[in-house]
DNA sequence: CGCCGAGTTGAACTGAATCAAGAAACGTGG
DNA sequence: CCACGTTTCTTGATTCAGTTCAACTCGGCG
């Protein structure tokens, strides 16, 4: 079964015709580890799925690079803001290994939204989750100490310290690069 | 017109038809200042939309109140996790004044959603724009100076000040009340 | 072999929290 | 409508978590 249609079923099962028409329209892509998904100022008009591997969104600020969220297997992925308004991205998206996508372009995604209903209800199922996804990161970060999002992450995401650079952690986290390799230091012992 | 029905157009148009289903199953409902919409522990039921008033969500951490979000005119509210999940609620809502409310039940909008595609695309719709402010207000969080969250906030909300006691402003920024009133005083002078 | 990016360590500094005490504003009942 | 108690806000002194800046280590790779 398509890896795509397959994550789904955790969401909302679809008929096999709305399957079969959502299969058809997806592309598979592989990219290598740095390449670009999307870079800022260029305007997102896919919905990605990520099959296999990993990769981060981030922005600049005062010259450094902020790291605002990391997707992994079986996430979906686009720069929401570009993607829904049709402006330019802020953000870039960058692949932190090799990995496989598929894609779907906002407006086959729009044409599908019409012919099936069900496919319109699925998405607003995943809104629902990302949305309380983001909302707990949210309250989750407020009034935490560096020490505690540390230990909440490598709970969360045992597997995120082995791939990706502790830079881009540090930046996730909204501290610097130093207070947690001292964290992590304490930590270890 | 009806205040849902005439705020909705900003979001999605909706047939007659449709408008009147909803309609029908709108209910007001008016509120004194400090009354509760949800206390933690219930399940939130229902889908809200604030007419007139003003409200907040907070939830109790080490004893201390923590405001997360504010509601305010033509805002839609709802406990989202618990209204999403079914799970009894982490967060109160109450309110900051007398307010005028309406609100639709989850089984009956679940149920104008099987028989009106056109209004889960309006509350799938909703859901982005909602979305993407969540992320820009988390965006825009981390890495600013008390000061900076200050100025940012009377900017987007110039009324805030007003209506909100500062400890809840203060808990909503993620700054203490003593911090924010030298703030304010820095800025008034 | 030497360079380069990633991570570590140290010392000084600073923004904001904490603790504590007053002042002002509010609303509630007599 | 005033008096009293409670909540809200302000101000000061002290402390501390985390930043900043700078130097150093380590491992990989051309």
């Amino acid at each position: 079964m398509h890896p795509v249609i397959q994550h789904l079923k955790n969401y909302y099962p679809l008929n096999p015709t709305a399957e079969n028409m959502l299969t058809e329209r997806l592309a598979s892509i592989t990219f290598s580890k740095n390449d670009f998904l999307l870079k800022k100022g260029r305007v997102c008009q896919h919905f990605y799925f990520l099959e296999k591997g990993a990769l981060r969104g981030f922005y600049e600020l005062d010259g450094k690079e902020i790291t605002h969220w990391f997707g992994f297997e079986n996430n979906f992925i686009t720069s929401f803001h570009s993607y829904i308004t049709g402006q330019p991205s802020i953000e870039n998206i960058q692949f932190l290994e090799d990995s496989t996508v598929w894609a779907i372009s906002k407006k086959e995604l729009t044409e599908l939204f019409d012919a099936f209903h069900e496919i319109e209800r699925l998405v607003r199922i995943i809104y629902e989750q990302y949305y309380m996804q983001l909302e707990e990161r949210y309250v989750n970060a407020q009034f935490k100490t560096a020490a505690e999002l540390y230990t909440d992450l490598i709970h969360r995401a045992p597997h995120i310290l082995q791939r990706v650079p502790l830079g881009q952690i540090s930046s996730y986290l909204g501290i610097t690069q130093e207070t947690l390799s001292r964290i992590r230091k304490q930590h270890a012992q």
